[in-house]
DNA sequence: ACCGGGATGTTCT
DNA sequence: GAACATCCCGGTG
């Protein structure tokens, strides 16, 4: 059924294929997850890319064929990873800043030792390569042959997706390049609050699946 | 709920 | 030395 993507779908601008991630599944060994939070990097045009000063020993990926994921180690605690979109050279990539479990949750819990909800799996994007198992091992894999691959299960990205300006970055803090499927509750932060106070809020669910182990 | 700070290591000035 | 595409915990209201 869910076919993998092939490198076409990602030879374009970070800022084109990220929302177009919104919804794909993003597979590693059992472990299966909805991406339904994205951040695109414009290459060295953009103050907050790592490829903004050109090539380095860490950045090279993003610098190279589209279709590749690029790990970063970040704050000296957690991996991040990218989608490499191309053209090669321009170093454009796309963070995965979050995944809605979907199968190998079993395996997701036990490298996620501090999670007590579901939603504490993958929302966020050093939870997110936490809860798959990825590592340094993985900067450079290719996303088209595997084992980490990006599948379409036949679910459209969202027609009116949530957008607003990307994350935990002090340069270019302005750009609205950060791409969510709104409502979603494993997004890393609920869209900014406004307006007045909804009782039946969408964005804190009553009910949110606890580990079995703490029931 | 919100906020502040510590952990921890690589990269660059 | 400083900054950093983060997460977690403990304070307070």
């Amino acid at each position: 059924m869910a076919r993998v993507l092939p490198r076409r779908f990602y030879g374009r601008a970070s800022t084109v294929v990220a929302p177009e991630l919104l919804n794909k599944v993003l597979e590693l060994g059992p472990c299966r997850g909805r991406i339904v939070e994205v951040e695109a990097y414009a290459g060295p045009l953009d103050p907050a890319s790592h490829a903004y000063r050109g090539p380095t020993a860490r950045n090279g990926v993003m610098f190279g064929p589209a279709g590749h994921l690029y790990v970063y180690f970040s704050y000296g605690v957690h991996y991040c990873a990218n989608a490499v979109t191309g053209p090669p050279g321009e170093g454009q990539a796309v963070l995965l800043r979050a995944l809605e479990p979907l199968a190998g949750l079993e395996e997701m819990w036990s490298r996620r030792l501090r999670a007590r909800r579901v939603v504490d799996l993958g929302s966020g994007p050093g939870k997110l390569t936490q809860a798959l198992g990825i590592g340094p091992a993985h900067n450079g894999a290719d996303l088209v042959r595997g084992p980490i691959r990006i599948l379409d299960d036949g679910t459209p990205p969202p027609a009116q997706p949530g957008v607003s300006v990307r994350i935990g970055i002090s340069q270019a803090a302005d750009r609205p390049w950060r791409w969510f499927v709104a409502g979603n509750p494993n997004v890393s932060r609920a869209p900014r609050a406004s307006g007045p106070p909804s009782r039946g809020s969408r964005t804190s669910p009553a009910a949110s699946p606890r580990h079995p182990a703490t029931r």
